[in-house]
DNA sequence: AGCACA
């Protein structure tokens, strides 16, 4: 019904397109979302009156138009709907290679004259019987490239060096025409030389099917892509460790150069040099060379890959100047030992069964190299484990043994034998299970042990009940080389057994008494005697003014200072405290609800060195207070007003604050596009942007961000019914971004987040529960080209099986959320998970628990991963209980 | 609604 009557076409045609896109933009978006269907030769869209809102894309072959226009129908793109036909004649470029070509009669002269120019050894091409490029494919014909002369036509190479690009050619354009091809390995640009390229493919056979694929495909009108194999040169030594601009190396592009030179050189050793057993350029270079150009690529999985395709020996050589490890499952440990000789940082906090044995193994294996371990999140290992660990390792200095339920006061006994260890982690579990919080039985008996360790500088109790004043009072001895101690949720604490802990410890700069003891003048008075003290934390404690206005009090100048939940602290206390400390850095004041203006008044006249501000939720605190701050602290970093009366004027004033790179402005209902304009303005550091339900904000806001932010890594814009893929398509520019939050945002599609998939390949977190509009078709290219993504929520999106497998391709997966899945079948599911090897937590709705076999979970299960089995009903609405009438104030 | 190749 809807193709009509028109016969089957290669191209397609396209109506009710959103005729606000900008004609560029419009053809880029429709290559991006059709080019799943097969490989597209050429999309025409024109502006002119008649021809607005429509467009035409010919594809190479009539099923994937065919496909195209079912699969298609109605797609929501720019939030309308895509009608689709097959077009009624035959397109140019179709016609131009089966040479039925025939040039329109007004500009028949120019055509022609293009036409030979292009190709001036051919036949002229009405008369091109001799047929197409891609048909005869199978014999590489001698090419005629661009400027390159004929007698220097380069032999077969498996890299192409592609000519006569528009500049604005992006490797993307590029790695998706040429990954068609099979043996496709990469596309390089050169920045510093527009309109050339490289193309790598695994050997030249390949490299020459792509040629006659392509060759003179047309980028843009006047661009016919003029290919040729790229020429083997060789450079000597000195050439291959500078770039071509004899700058040393020192960043990632021309890092990329310098293996491309490795390779060449390489493979002219091999040339000059048949005998095997000198073919490898690594011998020329010492180690250590390996080893700082290991050290400037920062552990980019990317550049990686690259450099491990010159040569094999390349893992060899960064797996014996690897120092930290973090294995996916602690069966692959055995491995590991033999091929990494000196890891220092061992990371167990993916593998959930580590036991006594496997710690044995691995204190015997880097014995003399080992310095920090987590076991934060493993289980199975017992004290005697940890014992056989810390006497074979006498050089760890870190254990981080958080969430170790199961330990007991003979496991502390075992860490203190662990003579230098400078920093202890015993913080209690907090989210094994979503029940039971489980805590360390760790008591006053054991700590005596640890407190002699001689050179402990954090020690982390946080959440360990069993540590009380009677206890600590037995104590006369304290560890004078901690630095900072973290006892949170210590309830039974007060300052009387404070005082005996840490009498005499001189060294500590920091602690931490979170939901712990009265903040009162007795405890200012103990905590006075540390003379190095700099920063507390006394977040959800009990203040009284006295209290506060003792610490006011103290000689010792405090940088940073933490009241959140403080409900207690008064305008007085606050302004008195910073007038007396203004050399403060750091303060937390979140949920301090009797604060006003006033408090702002007196931190921002005292404490102008401020780095650091948080006040989420102060919510009798008025807008001038933000101006305020915008003028007086300009060094801010960081600030978060989440739930706050910030407006456009306040952040104009903040926008002042250019060094800021964290903004939380979650839930600020007052402010709109033009504030945020101000930000993208002044604020071209910033890295984390919180706009949770901003109401005002639309797509021109989030424009200018994606313009003026650059180094942009973090932004969250869920629950907002204004943006739209526009939106995504301008924080596409953010080539940083790793964590995108657009849950609840209906309007956005496919179109938006696919753009951030091929543009933002460092994403490794992304949140798009309830963005309805977004189906498979995003979920191929996150499969494809988000090969950092760890973190993924999928809820109630269009998605399907197809999808799912899409995304399970990308192997760094750990955490995946879908629930309410409706295209989601049994089979897919069980697909997808029996496709991802490294998923640790996969939350489902458990309905799905008897609908896969049993040998599934085992499998899954013995790899580590955990099934958190949801049980809510589905829900219709984007937001179903109306979250404002819960926050009490209109919008 | 509208079928072109600047």
């Amino acid at each position: 019904m809807l193709s009509g009557d028109i016969p089957p076409n290669q191209t397609i045609y396209l109506k009710n397109l959103n005729e606000k896109i900008k004609k560029e933009e419009l053809k880029r978006s429709l290559y991006a979302l059709f080019s799943q269907y097969g490989r597209i030769l050429d999309v025409v869209a024109l502006k002119t009156p008649r021809l607005r809102g429509q467009a035409w894309i010919a594809f190479s072959e009539v099923p994937a138009a065919s496909n195209a226009v079912r699969q298609m129908q109605n797609f929501p793109f720019y939030d309308k709907p895509i009608r689709i036909q097959y077009a009624k004649t035959k397109s140019d470029c179709i016609a131009k290679a089966d040479g039925s070509f025939v040039p329109r009669d007004k500009k028949k002269k120019q055509e022609e004259k293009a036409e030979r120019k292009r190709r001036p050894d051919d036949a002229p091409p009405s008369a091109a019987a001799n047929g197409t490029r891609a048909e005869n494919g199978a014999t590489p014909a001698p090419f005629r490239q661009g400027n390159t002369s004929a007698q220097e036509a380069a032999a077969p190479n498996n890299i192409l060096f592609i000519e006569n690009l528009p500049h604005e050619t992006t490797s993307m354009m590029l790695e998706l025409l040429f990954q068609q091809y099979p043996g496709f390995r990469e596309v390089r640009i050169i920045e510093a030389k527009p309109g050339i390229a490289f193309v790598e493919f695994e050997d030249d056979v390949q490299s020459s099917m792509a040629m006659q694929a392509l060759q003179g495909f047309k980028i843009t009108p006047q661009n016919p892509m003029a290919i040729t194999f790229a020429k083997k040169s060789s450079r000597n030594f000195t050439k291959t460790l500078s770039n071509e601009s004899g700058k040393p190396i020192g960043c990632k592009e021309e890092m990329k150069e310098c293996y491309v030179v490795m390779k060449r050189l390489k493979k002219d050793i091999e040339n000059r040099d048949p005998n095997p057993n000198m073919t490898n350029p690594f011998d020329i270079f010492t180690d250590e060379i390996v080893y700082a150009i290991l050290d400037h690529l920062h552990g980019d999985p990317f550049s990686k890959r690259s450099f491990s395709s010159v040569c094999k020996s390349f893992y060899f050589i960064e797996s014996r100047h690897r120092r930290a490890l973090k294995p996916l499952r602690s069966d692959l440990l055995p491995r590991t030992f033999r091929r990494y000789s000196s890891i220092s940082h061992l990371d167990l906090s993916l593998c959930s069964l580590v036991d006594d044995n496997n710690l044995a193994a691995v204190s015997v294996a880097w014995k003399s190299t080992l310095r920090s371990i987590n076991l934060s999140r493993s289980r199975a290992f017992s004290s005697i484990g940890l014992l056989t660990l810390v006497s074979n390792c006498s050089g760890l200095v870190e254990i981080d043994l958080s969430n170790g339920t199961e330990l007991t006061d003979s496991a502390a006994k075992a860490i203190a034998e662990a003579r230098n260890l400078e920093i202890l982690r015993l913080s209690r579990c907090k989210s094994i299970t979503d029940i039971g919080i489980g805590c360390i039985a760790i008591t006053e008996k054991c700590l005596s042990h640890i407190l002699q360790l001689q050179h402990l500088e954090d020690l982390i109790l946080e959440g360990c009940h069993g540590i009380d004043d009677n206890g600590l009072s037995t104590l006369n001895h304290t560890c004078k080389s901690i630095k900072m101690i973290n006892m949170s949720n210590c309830q039974s604490l007060s300052y009387i057994g404070l005082s005996s802990l840490t009498n005499g410890a001189n060294s500590l700069e920091q602690l931490i008494l979170a939901n712990g003891p009265s903040v009162t003048s007795d405890l200012a008075k103990c905590l006075s005697q540390f003379s190095s003290l700099r920063s507390i934390k006394l977040d959800g404690c009990l203040v009284t003014c006295s209290g506060i206005n003792s610490i006011a009090n103290w000689s010792a100048s405090l940088v940073e200072l933490s009241f959140s939940k403080c409900s207690g602290l008064t305008d007085e206390c606050l302004c008195f405290l910073a007038e007396r400390h203004k050399e403060l850095r750091k303060l937390d004041i979140t949920c301090c609800r009797k604060i006003t203006i006033a408090s702002i008044e007196g931190i921002t006249k005292s404490c102008t060195s401020l780095t650091s501000l948080r006040m989420e939720s102060c919510s009798l605190v008025s807008k001038e207070a933000f101006v305020l701050i915008g003028q007086h602290c300009q060094m801010l970093e960081d600030l978060d007003v989440t739930d706050n009366e910030m407006d456009d004027e306040g952040l104009k004033a903040i926008s002042r604050c250019s060094r800021l790179q964290s903004l939380k402005l979650g839930i600020c209902l007052n402010m709109t596009d033009e504030g945020l304009i101000h930000v993208g303005r002044g604020c071209s550091k910033l890295k984390e942007l919180d706009l949770y339900r901003c109401a005002g904000v639309t797509d021109r806001g989030i424009e200018a961000i994606g313009h003026g932010c650059p180094a942009l890594e973090m932004i969250n814009i869920a629950y907002n019914s204004k943006i739209t893929d526009t939106s995504l398509i301008s924080l596409s520019k953010c080539s940083s971004l790793k964590v995108l939050e657009i849950r609840g945002c209906p309007h956005i599609s496919s179109v938006g987040l696919s753009s951030i998939a091929m543009e933002c390949r460092q994403l490794s977190e992304l949140d798009i529960k309830k963005c309805f509009n977004i189906n498979d078709n995003a979920m191929h290219p996150l499969g494809k080209f988000s090969q950092n993504l760890q973190q993924i929520n999928l809820s109630y999106c269009s998605v399907t099986d197809a999808g799912l497998l899409s995304v399970t391709r990308i192997n760094r997966l750990r955490n995946m959320t879908i629930l309410h899945l409706s295209g989601l079948t049994p089979n897919g599911l069980a697909a997808a998970l029996l496709t991802c090897g490294g998923l640790t937590k996969v939350k489902l709705h458990s309905s799905f628990k008897p609908l896969l076999p049993q040998y599934i979970y085992k499998y899954m299960e013995s790899r580590g991963c955990v099934f958190h089995w949801r049980n809510k009903a589905f829900q219709e609405e984007i937001d179903p209980k109306g979250w404002q009438l819960h926050l009490g104030r209109p919008s």
